[in-house]
DNA sequence: TTGCATATCTACCGAGTGGTAGGTAAATAG
DNA sequence: CTATTTACCTACCACTCGGTAGATATGCAA
């Protein structure tokens, strides 16, 4: 029953010219593309639709709703991008996995605009993805949290360090300079990061 | 030809019960809870209409059109609030206007809301409030830099500081704190911001 | 009391929204 | 070749949007 649909190469009009799969992954990029352009809430699934030369229902019949479209954006770079960013934060420490994701961001500005846009829209209790970034934040928070605590053990921070306060501190920083980015595009935003990371770690010791 | 419209008491169906300024400056207030909340481009005019007791129509008898709606509600805080920060900025210095400007939002979430969900919005160079967001972050820069040159002149932080990274590195902080904060409410900004803002003296010097 | 300005309403408009129903044509499986 | 599945389309639905036109009722000044 399950169809393993194979790309036919001349592909006469509506035929098969990709996968099922292949289709899928070019809306998402799609979707990705106006929703951190515009939002969730104003990129209207026709936006979409249109810039891939499809209608709407056309588009509906890969997503059964425009929420399960957004779902699937946001899960496209976090499958993706993971398992680099945890090699990196195990072989070369934290602050090189927040340079990473800030980095990875500036090469995909979609991305960024998406996830920004979406982290302000999204604090709206009622929005879909408000429970899907309230969880993230939490991830995100523990996670950092867990390696600096190693840093304290390890004796490379001072035993009195706030390793909550420097957590937040982290994110608010990646977060703020991505919304800057937004508003200021000639603003280096690694360097910023490099240099406060550099103070960060210069007052607490190290 | 100018009316000094009094307040009827009684205040029978729809006479006046309210001079035309109050009446604006409640619809400007509500606006800046409904845009807070599900942002511009989705908050619609009967939102506020109905939470307010009154038809669009009726609405946009006072506002013009909806944009003219989100420029008051986005000069409300600017003009209520600037002469303060300017006191305590020249009096206690940009640190305590910093916390003073986070205080304040801190005190009136709906407002906090509309610009964190704003300044993401507006990063869309379409969006009606697009120029008004790259303005004020370029104003802001320039503001804080002047204090922060200040200080490196003084002799309070070292004369290698970067004083564009610091500012960049400030505001990014205040951002990403307010938007976290409205995604983890139990998040104490104020103390984050003291701390960090503490850490950076002890780094640069001071 | 007359008359004008103001506040607000009902009724409507054209455009856009996410989504459904049901069809058609092509590709594929047997 | 036939039957089924897949990929799409047209047509439509109920709803919401910002905004306009025009009527009505009220308060206020003369």
């Amino acid at each position: 029953m399950v169809t393993e649909a194979k790309t036919r190469v001349d592909g006469k009009a509506r035929a098969r010219r990709t996968s099922r799969e292949e289709r899928r992954q070019q809306i998402v990029e799609t979707a990705v593309e106006v929703f951190g352009r515009v939002g969730y809430r104003q990129g209207s699934l026709k936006d979409v639709a249109d810039s891939i030369g499809l209608t709407v229902p056309g588009l509906l019949h890969y997503f059964p709703s425009k929420e399960a479209l957004l779902m699937a954006a946001l899960d496209l770079r976090g499958s993706v991008a993971q398992p680099e960013r945890t090699r990196v934060a195990d072989e070369e420490g934290f602050l090189a996995a927040g340079r990473l994701i800030l980095a990875e961001n500036l090469a995909s500005p979609g991305l960024m605009r998406l996830y920004i846009t979406l982290a302000a829209e999204a604090t709206d209790e009622d929005h879909p993805a408000h429970e899907y970034f309230v969880q993230r934040y939490a991830f995100t928070h523990e996670y950092f949290a867990e390696r600096l605590d190693a840093l304290v053990t390890s004796g490379v921070l001072p035993s009195d360090t706030d390793v909550d306060v420097a957590v937040s501190q982290l994110v608010a920083l990646m977060d703020g300079l991505q919304l800057q980015k937004l508003l200021r595009p000639d603003l280096d935003i690694l360097h910023v990061y490099d240099r406060s990371m550099a103070a960060l770690f210069a007052a607490h010791g190290g």
